[in-house]
DNA sequence: GTCTATAGCGCGATAGAC
DNA sequence: GTCTATCGCGCTATAGAC
């Protein structure tokens, strides 16, 4: 299963370096020198670089929104639920340096110089994620916990861009600590 | 005055470019093409990307900063600022097509692959900005327009990162509409 | 100021030995 | 599966003619 080990090495590291630099700085050869393989190998497990980006983007959106159905699934309050979400992302801002964004962030800066199946990979994304956001609020709505004004899906979607903006924002200014902040004074408004 | 016109010429068409693909897939090749000189001439105004780069910034943030003063000093209520303040933003995203985002916002999203005398410009802009956003938001406490809860300065960075990525997610998804909808709701919540 | 020409590098990708 | 070797491209940047 050796093989099966290399691809996921090359997939951790990869996804490592788009998170900090996104998918045009990431090259074979930083993945190459990282892994411990020539750059050549690396064409055996993902033939082109739009193949390897794709199984990155893949491979993430199971993990993160199964993490996030594993969240509303739980018998927790909605505020629970809409800081545990909030905190799925800071998990990603504190591990390792400071330095590295949410994949779906950084691919989404770059996304007019992706071609089709990904660009497709991203809007899926984001639209999945408002959804269960709203799914929350409205759970928060029904129980009188939160006391927002206006529409629950409109919120969900504030909720997300701003969890991808300050990531970015964060990381030039902040860091986690400011990270934090916005997160608290999110849940202040949401409470209403 | 012709060089200071080819100058300006370059300038423009490279901001475009990055608002639409980010610095590092903006190349003095598209430039050249798109002003009507060759690469080498370019370098002429601007020995190195790095050059470039920073000029684009400079300009920029000198453009924004006054619109944005040119708000604040108005004799307006805060919330009229506050709008005016989001279509600042909004008028980028739908100028041309609706596939540029803010200069500072995909410069940030590349802040690791940047030397170090770009990397500050980014984050200066980052700190000015929610400072002035701060001085409309104690404005609209104070007239008792705004009832939002929590700090205003929190406020402020939470408006400013929301925009921000805001910017980037409705490019993906939703586009200038969604980007109206993110600012309508917000304005509700700070009004509280 | 703008041009042609070119250097030098890093990139993604492929062929073929082992 | 992993390697060496190499191709062809696009990039930033420079030298030097006009």
């Amino acid at each position: 299963m050796n093989s099966i080990d290399t691809r996921t090495q090359i997939l951790d590291i990869a996804q490592d370096l788009v998170q900090r630099v996104g998918v045009n700085a990431m090259s074979y050869q930083d993945i190459s020198e990282a892994v411990g393989i020539r750059k050549a190998s690396i064409h055996y497990y993902f033939p082109s670089k739009d193949d390897l980006v794709a199984a990155l983007l893949d491979r993430y959106n199971d993990y993160f929104l199964r993490l996030v159905d594993g969240i509303i699934a739980q018998p927790d309050s909605a505020e629970v639920k809409l800081r545990r979400y909030c905190s799925l992302f800071e998990a990603t801002l504190s591990s390792g340096n400071g330095d590295k964004a949410c994949l779906y962030g950084m691919v989404g800066a770059e996304l007019v110089t992706l071609k089709h199946p990904l660009v497709e990979r991203v809007t899926t994304f984001y639209r999945d994620n408002e959804a269960r956001l709203g799914q929350i609020l409205n759970q928060g709505r029904e129980s009188g916990e939160f006391g927002f004004v206006g529409d629950p899906q409109a919120m969900a979607a504030l909720i997300f861009s701003l969890l991808e903006g300050g990531f970015l924002v964060a990381r030039a200014h902040g860091g986690a600590t400011q990270y934090r902040a916005i997160v608290e004074q999110l849940m202040q408004l949401v409470k209403g």
